[in-house]
DNA sequence: TCACATGATTTAGC
DNA sequence: GCTAAATCATGTGA
């Protein structure tokens, strides 16, 4: 039987006996053989490490000195060694690197999109999506100013919380890396004790920032639901409707109905009309496109109108002619007298 | 509060 | 890319 066997054994023959519990006669070395010897000393030693968390700290470090001081360490050290080997085998094969988190992702994928992670974009913290989103609901004349005060209203509040974000998103790295150095370095300590291997260190750093990270993650998804709330909130066009000015709707209308047997502006027409009413072309495409359905829905609902328009198309006309001039219209009226019309002439027609 | 009006969006076809 | 058609969401007036 060689020492280290010798030892295991010891180890394991009064392995508890260095136990606040086990009784006196057993933690007292009754003497004679060298063997007994060894026991008391393994005995104490174990006894000490026992206990050396109920000592005061200088005590302790004195007692921790006295411990990596004794004859007998280096022995009990192997015989940790040891039952370190065969627990290490048990659990190796749980430590397998984990896929990232497809949830993680699509949240660090939204914050980058949104411009709250990442390097921050010029603009006050806008984001690719928010300038997307915000042309798209700018254009309305009259909101025109109100839409670019509430847009960098907007932008102030992504900014506000990306500075959140990024605030406590250092306050939990610098947790962890103190959580992780202050691990780190108790193992160290304990290393001199017991056996410890680097690689045990470096499972013990993942745990810890496995744990961190699923903290991050729920503030990663907070945050995303912060930026959604306040996307519906400023930038949803829809919610952003304003009815146009009666104007504009006039002067769409009177358009509309002096085309009435094509009523599809030219490109030229469009950016007149997107002009004089104080709106976006794509306002005005939609405004025909909403306009054309629904007249084709309801001809007999929008007689009306067409009349009314009509009659002052045709007063215009007379006006003009009267002026000798006709200029300074979009609209080239095509059915004065025969309104309306409920089918075109053109080959793309309202049915 | 409700019904209707209306501007914007989405989807599909050409 | 433009348009028709359907749909959504908000504005407006009774």
């Amino acid at each position: 039987m060689d020492e280290q066997t010798r030892l295991m054994h010891s180890h394991t023959g009064v392995g508890m006996a260095g136990h606040p519990g086990l009784p006196p006669h057993m933690q007292e070395g009754n003497g004679g053989t060298d063997g007994d010897g060894r026991k008391q000393d393994i005995g104490d030693i174990l006894q000490q490490i026992m206990t050396i968390t109920d000592q005061s700290l200088d005590e302790a470090q004195a007692r921790k000195h006295a411990l990596n001081c004794h004859r007998m360490k280096p022995a009990l050290f192997n015989v940790l060694c040891e039952i370190k080997e065969k627990t290490v085998l048990s659990i190796r094969g749980a430590q397998e690197e984990e896929p990232p988190d497809p949830q993680l992702m699509r949240l660090d994928n939204m914050l980058l999109a949104e411009g709250v992670s990442g390097p921050e974009k010029g603009g006050g913290g806008g984001s690719a999506a928010a300038a997307a989103a915000a042309a798209a609901a700018s254009g309305a004349g009259a909101a025109a100013a109100d839409n670019s005060t509430e847009h960098s209203d907007y932008r102030a509040k992504l900014t506000q919380i990306r500075q959140i974000y990024h605030t406590e998103l250092e306050k939990y790295e610098q947790a962890c890396n103190e959580f992780t150095t202050h691990v780190m370095n108790l193992l160290r300590e304990q290393s001199r004790t017991r056996p410890i291997s680097p690689k045990e260190i470096e499972r013990m750093v993942n745990i810890i920032h496995r744990k961190f990270s699923s903290i991050q993650m729920q503030l990663k998804q907070s945050t995303c639901e912060a930026v959604m709330i306040l996307r519906s909130r400023f930038l949803d066009a829809r919610r952003k409707r304003r009815n146009f000015n009666k104007q504009a709707t006039e002067i769409l209308n009177e358009y509309f109905y002096s085309h009435l047997s094509n009523p599809y502006p030219s490109e030229e027409a469009k950016e007149e009309l997107a002009k004089k009413c104080a709106i976006t072309v794509a306002q005005v495409s939609n405004w025909f496109g909403n306009k054309r359905i629904r007249y084709k829905k309801n001809i007999g609902k929008f007689q009306e109108e067409a009349n009314m328009y009509a009659a002052r198309t045709a007063v215009n006309a007379a006006n003009a002619s009267s002026h000798g001039s006709q200029a300074n219209s979009p609209s080239t009226p095509n059915s004065a007298g025969g309104y309306p019309s409920p089918c075109y002439q053109s080959d793309r027609r309202i049915q």
